[in-house]
DNA sequence: CGGAATGTTGAGGTTACTCAAAATAAGTGG
DNA sequence: CCACTTATTTTGAGTAACCTCAACATTCCG
């Protein structure tokens, strides 16, 4: 029997690439669509839970995520990576990228890109757009860690995800696809698996928003987004339960 | 009496500026620099604590600092500015920026800025690598506030600041200016006030590191950055009271 | 069917928070 | 330079959120 097939279809040409609209090349005008071609070093595919070693590529189909060690073993999640994102890393530097799903990418050369870009004003500005949307939404994150409490953090981090999501028409407004495990929503929340799973349980318990087989069903987004937003201010006791009551 | 003159001399012509060889013109030769001052829109100055409400501008002295607020009135910081640093931001969002201390800066057209990135792809790509230093040092901010505890943020937010001054030849080896109040660290790490003040006693303590009247003196790096790498592992009882002992 | 990975639940401990107050330092007007 | 006010730092006591450890239940997959 030969190897269990890839649940995602390859790439074909650039031109007719589904994930284009929404990635780097965006804004490449058609009559140069070879030039895009030839930053491709390769098509490649990983498997769930496998290491991408590769330094710049463009993921086609499939989930992925760039994590940081910890001496102790545990771990950093710093982002999740959707169809469409270009994902950069030092092959040298301390950050790791691991497929999250099966996942197939374009590689990109990176002297080629670079000097595509060296020309290409417009593909540099698209890069940098791309960049700022990262910066953006680790400010986010940072605000979660931060500032937010177990259960905001969560709320947060699943709305992200389904509007990223949305943006792609891969989620509608009530849900979508979310392979993650508890222990990667730990990871890049900073909680433990435990403690993950009893906010889980709250969102679920208080219909909320219920993750189940790699499926995300929002229930009360209104709810959702109270809890994300901050929470206490704004959130009129949508949720009974927030820990135990006050003594006060 | 005229109002208290400003600390930080204002930026003479942008030929001649001192930041220059750090920020986002560093590429354009010397010929364009007329360019570069044609983006220019105004110099203005903030005194410490005010918020610049300018969208797009390149810090020349002083400090400053973005941050987002909590509906609880807490604030998260996002980031710190130096000068020669490009700051940007929606006047719509949630960010704020505010000036740390008294600070003078060359505001930017936004429009002309970005015709200029549009013709001139170096310029395009510098920008990028400023965002993506960006990215990486809230990556490192994400990291901390997951995965470390509070000596752990202190210690390497430190090491942070301390490298990019040393980087404008702002700071030695061993110490450097450094105008945080402890509620800013509080806020950048996701700590109360009070739990900062105790950590930076432990650093006093311990003599690692001292910061007073505006000025962080690394006593010990070593032990600085095996607090920051990590809690644990890395660092073989350079510190000897990290919380009480372990039972076990 | 059996093993491994994942999810769930409980008990007890630790870190960091909150509240409160005192001690310093920094400004300000006289 | 001093009296006064205000901001910042420091210390303490009690508490809440989250963690660790340890089982156990469940799902996944060969």
């Amino acid at each position: 029997m030969p190897p269990k097939p890839s649940l995602t279809p390859l790439p074909g040409s650039c031109a007719t690439c589904g994930v284009r609209p929404h990635d780097l090349f965006r804004a490449v005008p058609a009559e140069q669509i070879d030039k895009v071609a030839a930053t491709r070093a390769a098509v490649r595919l990983a498997r769930a839970g496998q290491p991408i070693h590769d330094t710049v590529f463009s993921l086609f189909a499939g989930w992925a995520f760039t994590w940081r060690a910890t001496p102790e073993g545990r771990r950093q999640i710093l982002d999740f990576h959707l169809p469409g994102d270009l994902v950069e890393h030092d092959e040298a530097g301390e950050e790791t990228v691991t497929a999250l799903t099966d996942a197939s990418f374009c590689v990109l050369s990176r002297e080629r890109l670079c000097a595509f870009m060296g020309r290409d004003a417009c593909l540099a500005m698209s890069y940098a757009e791309g960049l700022s949307e990262d910066r953006a939404r680790l400010r986010e994150r940072l605000t979660s860690l931060g500032r937010r409490d177990a259960l905001g953090r969560l709320a947060h981090l699943l709305l992200e995800l389904q509007g990223r999501l949305a943006k792609r028409g891969t989620a509608s407004g009530d849900g979508g696809p979310l392979p993650l495990r508890q222990a990667h929503l730990a990871d890049a929340l900073g909680l433990s698996v435990e403690h993950v799973n009893r906010a889980l349980a709250q969102l679920r318990r208080n219909r909320v928003a219920l993750l189940r087989k790699g499926r995300l069903e929002i229930l009360d987004r209104a709810a959702l987004g109270a809890l994300a937003d901050w929470p206490d201010a704004p959130a009129p006791a949508l949720l009974a339960t927030r820990g135990r009551a006050r003594p006060g």
